[in-house]
DNA sequence: TATGATTGATTATACATTCAATAAACTTAA
DNA sequence: TTAAGTTTATTGAATGTATAATCAATCATA
């Protein structure tokens, strides 16, 4: 049933293998109900381990999301190809496959991204993210407007737009139908085609 | 400090002060964090009291989405003007004023959106409401593509996006600073200009 | 033998929910 | 208009359970 998430198919050491359950738990169990028990059962070991690995559930949950968002700042592609064919795979990863494993993912980063409202360490790991991968796109954006294949107004708004429609595909995933999806992703390419490209 | 959120201005008896309590409640102390004890403070009343009026927990949360989401819908303006200032006041609405008090509505609910993904009842009023936005955004752009104001592939396409990018907001503003939010209006205009407003 | 891994039992607390008891408001009949 | 009666509002205390965290004890290993 549950699809494995590719970075941790090999989990190196213990703690990698914590944060594992940690994150099956949470998508399983919601971050609302998660607990250490939980993680301990998904962890295979008992529970009192974990806390040889980490002061507390507030730590082991902020590695976590460290961890996670590491992994998706990986995922932004390097900047090997033309402007036009990275653009083309960044969308092609903002509107994701639709395996269970990327919406499992995507479901745990938007809920994690909720608990920023209230937690300052989540805060400044989602900006410091949020930042790297706006200024990614942001300076590719700008590399096909000097090689004019492109025609913006300012390439950093162009990229906050992008990143805005990435976490708002991550947040809808989680209630509509892959139909509204594949609407929005038309859509925008329409968006990419008119209003990005040059003619 | 706390800025008086409208809708709640006037609490139409006990029902609405506990909905109004709860609000405060989850945004001060978030949905994982949220106890009948913390909405009893807000409340002014003692916490059985609560039990009076509902079931549990579950139930009560259930009933604030069900109302927020009613607030959401209600807040979608009317076709009463034409279809270019429509889309301009649309665009306003998604933006928001940067307000406190439309602030901490967004970041509630989607921290509520986030809960989607492991219960159903949530999942089923996000269903209802998103569908209900999009339609009547579609509706709207249909018409001015008839009025011959506006050009697009498909009004549920273009619709699908507005709404991505709503959500998109409402998640990002949790973490973003104002500017970056201003990147994406500024972007998102551009958008409208060429796209959507025939030449 | 020393160091780290691992466990099960334990503790203290916080929490959702219940309940019996009191107070307030409302209804009705003389 | 009042008195009695009835429902509704409100409370504080009580209960049982789930939970985070601790710890002393065992096990493996180098």
């Amino acid at each position: 049933m549950t699809n494995e998430i590719s970075f941790f198919q090999n989990p190196d050491g213990t703690r990698e293998e914590i944060l594992e359950a940690t994150f099956y738990a949470l998508r399983q169990h919601g971050y609302a109900d998660l607990t250490i028990s939980k993680i301990g059962d998904e962890f295979g070991k008992s529970q009192s381990l974990i806390y040889h690995h980490y002061d507390n559930k507030d730590e082991l949950l902020v590695d976590l999301l460290d961890y996670m968002l590491e992994q998706v700042e990986n995922q932004v592609p390097l900047p090997n190809q033309s402007p036009e064919e990275y653009i083309e795979i960044i969308v092609d990863e903002i509107f994701g496959t639709s395996s269970n494993s990327d919406v499992e993912f995507s479901q745990a980063v938007i809920e994690l991204r909720a608990q920023a409202a209230h937690d300052d360490d989540y805060n400044r790991l989602f900006r410091r993210s949020d930042d790297f991968i706006r200024k990614q796109i942001a300076r590719v954006i700008r590399a096909g407007v000097d090689a004019g294949a492109f025609d913006v107004e300012d390439p950093s708004q162009t990229a906050a737009l992008f990143h805005t429609v990435l976490v708002g595909i991550q947040a809808e995933r989680i209630t509509s139908d892959e139909e509204t999806i594949d609407d929005v992703r038309a859509e925008f390419r329409r968006y990419v085609e008119n209003c990005l490209l040059s003619e």
